[in-house]
DNA sequence: CTTGACCTTCCAGTGACTGGAACCCCCATT
DNA sequence: AATGGGGGTTCCAGTCACTGGAAGGTCAAG
């Protein structure tokens, strides 16, 4: 397979691929055009990738994770550890994002949405204290 | 004040403080010896901008919303729209973050985390079919 | 006069791509 | 044989909002 095929069959961009190529996640092969040649492993792999980054897991953490996989010595605590972590990453922008939501949501609430000048967020960026 | 005064007063780092005249959000004046020179109302615009990126603004929203802060003339609903579409964004990230979070639980859940290799996890993000 | 804290600029790196330019290759049609 | 279009290739730059670090100037205290 080409780049073009394998990227429409992982869902991943040719571009990404390439990427991911560069900092050493595949190794696709090479034919004698210079176009990469990519195995049912490699687009196993990307896949494998796709939906690891759709999770939120960062390339280190990808790294991680198809070392994992392919380790047949594994042991699933390892996998779960990682998950648990990102998961409570997760969580913690969760939260974070909550926060700004409420403390925004009630600003918009306080704010008339005239033509009128007086606006309460405004007020509050400029002295939340007023 | 110098910037280590106004950075501790704004609760904005120094090295932001002069990222932020680099990109033209604030234009403190210089003394003689090349320090940078901060009056009250710089000191009120860089809190204005922490809260603002507190928010979740990006640099671009507090461009225009110092804009309209200083527009004597202006209608609080245009600060009401771009604090909606602020908030629209954050739902958005709530959103998928949210699912994220329900997916990755549900994997972390089915996963023994003992010391055999079998694990849901990298079962799924190989094959969310089988 | 020296020390140390503070200030300056400039350059590079972060994460994970993404866009674009310049160029090469392969296949099919004229 | 030429050509056209849709692949592919590399390399460079840009994104966002800083952040770290190096090299060097300035200032106040002791």
């Amino acid at each position: 397979m080409n780049i073009g095929e394998v990227a429409e069959a992982a869902g991943v961009p040719p571009k990404t691929i390439r990427y991911y190529e560069e900092i050493g996640l595949i190794r696709p092969q090479r034919g004698d055009n210079g176009y990469r040649h990519f195995r049912e492993s490699d687009l196993h792999k990307l896949a494998f990738l796709g939906r690891a980054r759709a999770l939120g897991f960062s390339i280190a953490d990808c790294r991680v994770l198809l070392a994992l996989y392919e380790d047949e010595a594994r042991s699933s605590a390892e996998v779960k550890a990682l998950a648990e972590q990102h998961l409570a990453e997760i969580d913690a922008k969760i939260a974070g994002l909550t926060e700004m939501r409420e403390t925004l949501g009630d600003l918009v609430r306080s704010c008339a949405g005239d033509n009128r000048p007086d606006c309460p967020i405004l007020s509050s960026l400029a002295d939340p204290e007023s």
